[in-house]
DNA sequence: CTAGACGTTTACGCGAACGTTAGCTAAACA
DNA sequence: TGTTTAGCTAACGTTCGCGTAAACGTCTAG
């Protein structure tokens, strides 16, 4: 019935920030393929694996990365660059793990992203304020300034 | 001969930046007052003394804050609310407290404080980027949303 | 045979800015 | 007499996101 239909939403959030990413075909990737491609170091990478944020297989002990972990990799980046915690990333992606309805996760994700987004614009408007007080100091350490100097050159 | 002058030269970077407060005619504060007057905690104000920030005399054990001492607090708070590290601020203090040339003090003061304009400029370069990217996520996983809400609509 | 590339684990360090007990005075009020 | 109130020192704990060894395994090229 819906079988095309529920191949169709398996879109998922991954994707969407990822971008559906097809720039290799590659199923399997190392830990330094991964580092190297979004520039980062394997101490991140076994970081992020420690902190529950990726879960690479193994290859007797080395790391086997899967597309989708490579994905999800992508995702805590993004995540990292828009201001999220490494835990409150782990905890979307956990939350997206348990794909019971795709619908609620979108929500959820979605009122994270709104979320974030006021909290960026308070950290905006915390550093405007700072700039202005700097700014009226700046003006008035200035004219201090020319003042001294020119009682300096008054005195010689 | 600049007796007068000097006099008038005694206005210092801390009165610029505390705004010359009369607030109160009090020469000596104990730890608990001006906790209370900058709403922070002791372990704050302790702290602070600890990092060289501030230098108040004893009487006996307990600590005796001086109207000085309180000035320097003061540009403590602000720097910290313009963004800058307590060594940062700890720098300029004993900078300042050199008082070689007036002119040099208030000309490094000066550089530091366009500095660190510049510093919350890139800051909220960072952050208007980061709102931008997940402004456009946002957009995408609504209308991924407001599909799957059709289709599941449609299921029923 | 050996050097180099690539990987592994365990675990301490850091830097910033205090918070948080814990245990002790000393004055002041009832 | 007891109990708030205000203060003290000393020192360990916390949060974040890794950095940085230390000490070792494994595979390939020359």
């Amino acid at each position: 019935m819906s079988e095309a239909l529920s191949i169709l939403n398996e879109q998922e959030l991954v994707d969407v920030v990822a971008a559906r990413d097809e720039s290799t075909k590659k199923t399997q990737f190392t830990i330094g393929e991964l580092a190297k491609e979004f520039d980062c170091t394997l101490r991140t990478l076994r970081f992020y694996e420690d902190k529950g944020l990726i879960n690479p297989k193994r290859d007797g002990l080395n790391r086997v990365y899967t597309r989708r972990d490579r994905a999800r990799l992508k995702l805590v980046l993004m995540g990292k660059r828009v201001g999220f915690s490494l835990s409150a990333i782990r905890d979307m992606l956990d939350l997206y793990d348990l794909r019971d309805g795709q619908v609620t996760q979108l929500r959820v994700a979605l009122n994270k992203f709104n979320e974030q987004i006021d909290v960026l614009k308070v950290q905006q408007n915390d550093i405007q304020q700072a700039i202005d007080e700097l700014s009226r100091t700046v003006e008035i350490v200035s004219g201090m300034l020319k003042q001294k100097e020119a009682e300096e050159a008054a005195e010689q």
